[in-house]
DNA sequence: GTCTGATCATTT
DNA sequence: AAATGATCAGAC
């Protein structure tokens, strides 16, 4: 099993292709590591299973999985009859020193530009060894779906900027929203407040709706 | 604490 | 059932 860095985006979709009908169980005998036993306590094992199996460089990077070929790697979880089963957490929201902020210059839309999604096919309270790996698809936005996603950030971020952090729910955005993205509720972070002083928050992230995503693998499906 | 990887648990 | 708000694990 190789986890070698993928030299491009062709041999990555091979890889990722050659996945597909595996149990995350046997991948990760293959790779003689072990998975948390309860899905409570492995959230996040599915994404860095395939991160080291696909060869995406580890750690905690403001930029894309692989960076050299501008790819985002992200696992998403359906059930077997396809339906996505969450929303996506994209990036982390800017909640301060947002000066010369720029959609295009984003860690968001660096990250969105191109995403290599790959299902897990699952369903609730499965053991996370049983869930099996599924057909990957490689994204780009269509024009329409990059306005849209624009859309959304600037109302978004025009709230932040404007110290509104605390009236943003996750009602706001049509595909995409802000929501929570913490340890806990004692993680606090520095952001910009009513009256342009500085506050304490929850710190957030960036996440596309599940009937986005599901948009996205339907679309891409239909074309297969 | 700040980030990555996400899903859980409760409300709607 | 879907959506929202809260949380779990690990690297640094």
């Amino acid at each position: 099993m190789l986890t070698e860095r993928p030299l491009s985006i062709e041999l990555l979709m091979l890889r990722a292709q050659q996945l597909r009908g595996y149990s995350l169980g046997a991948l990760a005998n293959e790779l003689k590591i072990s998975l948390p036993t309860e899905s409570l306590h492995g959230k996040g094992a599915a994404g860095q299973l395939l991160e080291l199996v696909l060869g995406a460089t580890a750690g905690s990077l403001a930029q894309p999985d692989f960076q050299e070929l501008g790819v985002e790697l992200k696992t998403i979880p359906v059930n077997m009859d396809g339906h996505v089963l969450e929303s996506t957490y994209i990036s982390k929201v800017p909640l301060h020193s947002l000066t010369d902020l720029t959609f295009e210059g984003s860690e968001l839309w660096g990250k969105l530009k191109k995403v290599l999604w790959i299902p897990i096919i699952t369903e609730k309270d499965l053991a996370i060894t049983e869930r099996i790996i599924g057909d990957a698809v490689l994204w780009q936005p269509s024009m329409q779906e990059a306005l849209i996603i624009r859309k959304d950030w600037q109302e978004l971020m025009d709230m932040v900027a404007m110290g509104e952090i605390e009236k943003i729910t996750a009602k706001i955005g049509q595909v995409m929203q802000i929501r929570p993205k913490a340890a806990n509720a004692k993680a606090l972070t520095r952001a910009v407040g009513p009256e342009g002083y500085s506050i304490m928050t929850l710190p957030r992230g960036f996440y596309l709706r599940s009937n986005f995503t599901q948009h996205i693998l339907d679309t891409a499906l239909s074309l297969l």
